[in-house]
RNA sequence: GGUGGGGUACCGAAGCGGUCAAACGGGGCAGACUGUAAAUCUGCUGGCAUAGCCUUCGGAGGUUCGAAUCCUCCCCCCACCA
């Protein structure tokens, strides 16, 4: 890591970037004197971390970038329980195992970003599945319970709007929450040393929570730093695409897709984004920012966005495969290309089989392959996008909406190129 | 427990015996224009066959030639009162 000028790098850094939200007294001077402990928690709640839970992740990479140890929770035990902040419904509690298994999967896809290796400030997991399940209850109500006040606890806005609105209710289970991240904080305060906690600002009044508990059982001094919501200034929710979330596994969300995302952020987020998602310089950041100006039709920022964020999640292969996709789909022209080439750039594609048999004879009707390859919901649904002039085979628009596929309608007698819309492909392979 | 108001398609919200597969708005999908952007404009938005049928308006019955619309019972929400 970086050694000239270590630590005081992070709030900076965080600042530049449009990061800072808030951080709690004397947070900065505790961070620009000496290599500290920094935690954020992740919800287990699914088998991958979403595009939502990138921002804390980059947090702590600049984090580490500055000379601080990162520590990422899992929350194996508070996942158990849910957090209300943000919540208008109690949560669905997951099964142990289901947690049990999504954090292994979050902690794969953190590596991407953290260096877990050999460096002295090498980052951590941990799990607090660990102290929680073991946890006596009335050494908790003792210890960790005396000190909170309800009074207060009802006063937060998480919980007020619960208490108070017409909403659902709270259960005692999510009421409780905030003492168990508390008690987090305070465990890592023992046993690493960690006297930071960041957190989206939603977590602020969860994290303000620990730091009192920590000074009034430890006596000692924890800190806070929260970062921005992230909005979509055409008001849509962040991270979600047509297809739904957007996956940090492959599995979930493919790098083509992924990539696709960032490609099609609009210009009046990509700055933003390229401040918070990337670790290009705020003056490269700046000259992008003219380039969206100055020749808007080359999105010469998204591109950049989507290269450093694809680069860093799924490598230099992911990206490669997902801009050959990219070029072959939106730049260059699918039917000159050979079936061979189709199959690699297409890997990232949705894709379905059918037999050579059912193309024979009078052939297979488009309708029938899209409603089964998912492109459309129903016939009907299939009739109408071809009817109003919004699907193509192999590139070419289909103007009858009863055309049926045969073999002579194949690339190369392997694939049909299904298109519905500007982005939607679905390719179909040929079997037998 | 009492009184009053409600439950309509993805969401919000009209309709209150036939012309209702159900206005309108939002969302979604597609087309045009573009830059795989935004904004704007246009079309579509229950299912299957194509101007015919089937399944929908909290649930179950009933009245009627005919019900989302009327009646009965039940379930669930909301407001005020106890």
């Amino acid at each position: 890591m970086t050694t000239t000028r270590p630590q005081s790098r992070l709030v900076d850094e965080l600042q530049r970037r449009t990061l800072l939200h808030d951080l709690t007294e004397g947070a900065a001077d505790h961070l620009a004197e000496a290599p500290r402990t920094v935690y954020i928690g992740f919800d287990p709640t699914a088998a991958s971390l979403h595009l939502g839970s990138l921002l804390p992740v980059m947090g702590l990479l600049h984090a580490q970038r500055a000379g601080h140890t990162p520590i990422a929770l899992v929350g194996g035990g508070t996942g158990l329980i849910g957090d209300p902040s943000g919540k208008t419904a109690e949560r669905q509690l997951l099964s142990k195992e289901d947690v049990a298994r999504n954090a292994d999967g979050i902690r794969a896809q953190l590596e991407h970003f953290l260096d877990f290796g050999s460096v002295s400030n090498a980052a951590r997991m941990r799990n607090n599945l660990d102290w929680l399940s073991g946890l006596p209850l009335v050494d908790f109500m003792r210890d960790t319970g005396k000190h909170f006040s309800v009074n207060q606890m009802l006063a937060k806005e998480s919980v007020k709007r619960r208490v108070e609105g017409d909403e659902a209710g709270i259960s005692f289970t999510e009421f409780s929450y905030a003492l168990l991240q508390s008690y987090d904080f305070l465990e890592l305060y023992r046993t690493e040393g960690c006297t930071v906690q960041m957190g989206g600002s939603d977590q602020w009044g969860n994290i303000t929570a620990g730091i009192d508990l920590i000074r009034r059982v430890e006596g000692a001094r924890a800190f806070g730093v929260v970062f921005p919501l992230i909005t979509q200034s055409s008001g849509v929710k962040f991270g979600k695409s047509e297809a739904g979330a957007v996956w940090l596994d492959p599995e979930m969300t493919s790098p083509f897709r992924f990539y696709q995302y960032w490609i099609n952020v609009e210009d009046a987020d990509v700055v933003r984004y390229l401040r918070f998602f990337t670790l290009l310089e705020v003056d490269q950041i700046a000259d992008l920012a003219d380039k969206v100006e100055s020749e808007p039709h080359a999105r010469t920022a998204q591109r950049a966005l989507a290269d450093d964020v694809t680069r860093r999640l799924h490598g230099e292969t992911g990206l490669a495969s997902a801009k050959a996709a990219t070029q072959a789909l939106f730049g260059g022209d699918v039917a000159g290309l050979g079936a061979d080439e189709i199959s690699d750039v297409f890997a990232d594609v949705p894709s379905s089989e059918v037999t050579r048999d059912a193309l024979g004879g009078e052939g297979k009707s488009l309708i029938d392959l899209m409603t089964e390859s998912g492109l459309a919901s129903s016939k009907g649904d299939a009739r109408r996008s071809i009817d109003g002039g919004g699907v193509y085979v192999n590139n070419v628009r289909v103007e009858d909406a009863a055309r049926a596929l045969t073999t002579e309608d194949t690339i190369d007698g392997r694939f049909l190129l299904i298109r519905k819309g500007k982005k939607q492909y679905h390719l179909v392979a040929i079997r037998g």
